[in-house]
DNA sequence: CATGAATGAGCATTCATTCAT
DNA sequence: CATGAATGAATGCTCATTCAT
């Protein structure tokens, strides 16, 4: 299901992340995305059927990179603390390294229509389902609050993060990682109640 | 065909926040608004500029509304943790309420070009600074955890009950208020490090 | 035919005149007109049927005070010449002092539609047939050229004049109306073969 | 429909040309323009900025073809007289074979705003000093009037030709151009003062 | 006499898409 | 594989006109 080909496909990719997370999907024209990518604008529909399509590809794209920077992260930790901790790293690296592609899915997240909004769900059940295996396990072992809600506490963990990553990205970037992922992380493992 | 005037301005508002809130900025026409509203296209730029200068007058409105429903909420709390309890409900409450509005909100909110963003950012910092204050008064006293910043926390903490807010609408219409309302607030006094 | 009521219609004619003979009948908007003139839009509605019509009832109102300035200026001429002279002299003075209205004129000359093309055409008639006149009373008594077809050698001169007044409006405003009107007498009567 | 490319610009510069000349340029919309050259309305915005610039572009494109009918004409002229009798003669042909074009810049001449004004007042210059230059050296040489403002005399010559070739188009249209050219070529040499 | 909110047909412009090369 | 001139439906916006006050 993955188009390879080249450079190309990276490029028009890149530029329409950019540009994407940037104007939104709407504000956004195939003439910038072409001249960002520096291509013609029949390549576009060369290799896709059309706008929407190449973004459907390209959040299959980022869902791949993501899940990949996920699975790595857990493996190793000691229990869930440890591995809750070792998510919000992950996240935070993320979306640091893939600003563009957070904006511009946090900005698509609560649409209810759009073409490509089934590969939104999917991309947002992959990162949550993560996050809900932890804390389920955490819970279990005692380790968290007993009485939580594993899935929804995992997407207002996801929420929190989330928004603290693009809230300091956005408004206070002289912050370092280091500082942000402190305090965020004191906020997490409270969040879920975890003994600290 | 109309000919009432005083409540023009609301209808607009109206239709733009839904439409808006459902499609987003730039994929709502004014055509679909004026027909929800029930006026001429015409009556949008006799009393607006343009599209843009509808949505921040809106915005502005919309502003307004919830420092009312947060300012009124706060007063006659016992102290820092109640207070915390209150906003927590209130948020809630106004996103259930003007759901369409918050999806707006949340979906331009990391932007950083258009012509509104002034507001948004004005509306962001009426929010935050609310918590903000909360929040440091629960520091000095000692209710909340001693080291957390104030501005960040408030920030991470208003993202935790928006993301919350709008996955519990989009994605669990099923559950109540109450239920989510419990859930959330254990989550948030964890994270402020508040005595539970 | 002529309306009167006030300085409203004054106002109105001035304001219309103006932005008329800078940008054009079909560039200059009622908006434009009412808020130089300091009225409302409903008063040109009021008094005329719309804007060609208001356009129509200047430029009557314009046709006669040239033809006023002109009847004055020829009276008590001694001979073609002189007339001729002084006409030179009515239209340099009346072009400087109405320029707007005349850059109106010209703009609009050659069209071939318009509501208002019928108002242009008599406007000019008057004009051209004074000239006429003078020159045919100068070819009989053998003051100017013999063969001349006068009323072919009035637009010709009316021409001369018009452009010579508005070219040194708008291109070579420094020079004053003496040096423009010497110059341009001496080719005006060179023009028509006057001795001397 | 029309997939011919090469002359699609050329077919709009000739409708353009022809409604602006016969309605003015606010009154000539891009679909009147499109529906004429036979092509799409889109094909407008990919060659050009907008209206504006088409107009722009085609202004460009009449000054060189005047540019170069005049510049043929006086080549080979015997003096002074002999090269403005060839240039009543080139003027008046080009008026007749490009009526639509003189029209539309005699209209838009004494503009003082709007988006080419710059290339008519370039176009003018051209017109003018091709005129200045025959007339400076007939008054150095003594063929013309002593004392004559070059300059302002080739202003004031332009627009006798030039409106008394558009009153003969629009208005008496029965007359030949041999006619008009005779009796316009005795006025032009009485104007600057020709021996006769 | 005069107002100005409201109208809606008409306009310039945009932009995703097509297709001959 | 890739191009870019051309398309035309859709969009934001304008503006002469209407009408209740």
């Amino acid at each position: 299901m993955t188009r390879r080909s080249g450079d190309t496909l990276d490029r028009l990719y890149a530029a329409a992340i950019e540009l994407i997370g940037e104007h939104g999907y709407s504000a956004t024209t195939v003439d910038e995305i072409v001249a960002r990518a520096g291509v013609a604008k029949g390549t576009v529909y060369y290799h896709f059927k059309g706008k929407a399509d190449l973004v459907s590809a390209l959040l299959e794209d980022g869902l791949q990179r993501l899940a990949a920077s996920f699975s790595a992260e857990i493996e190793g930790a000691q229990g869930p603390a440890e591995a809750l901790r070792a998510l919000v790293h992950a996240e935070l690296l993320y979306i640091q390294r893939d600003q563009a592609f957070s904006k511009l899915v946090m900005s698509q997240m609560w649409r209810v229509d759009g073409d490509w909004q089934q590969d939104l769900r999917l991309l947002r059940e992959q990162y949550v389902s993560v996050f809900a295996g932890v804390i389920a396990e955490g819970i279990e072992s005692g380790a968290f609050r007993a009485g939580l809600d594993a899935q929804a506490a995992a997407s207002t963990v996801f929420g929190m993060i989330a928004t603290a990553a693009l809230d300091w990205l956005v408004f206070r970037p002289e912050q370092t990682l280091d500082e942000v992922e402190a305090a965020l992380t004191g906020m997490v493992l409270g969040a879920v109640g975890a003994a600290g």
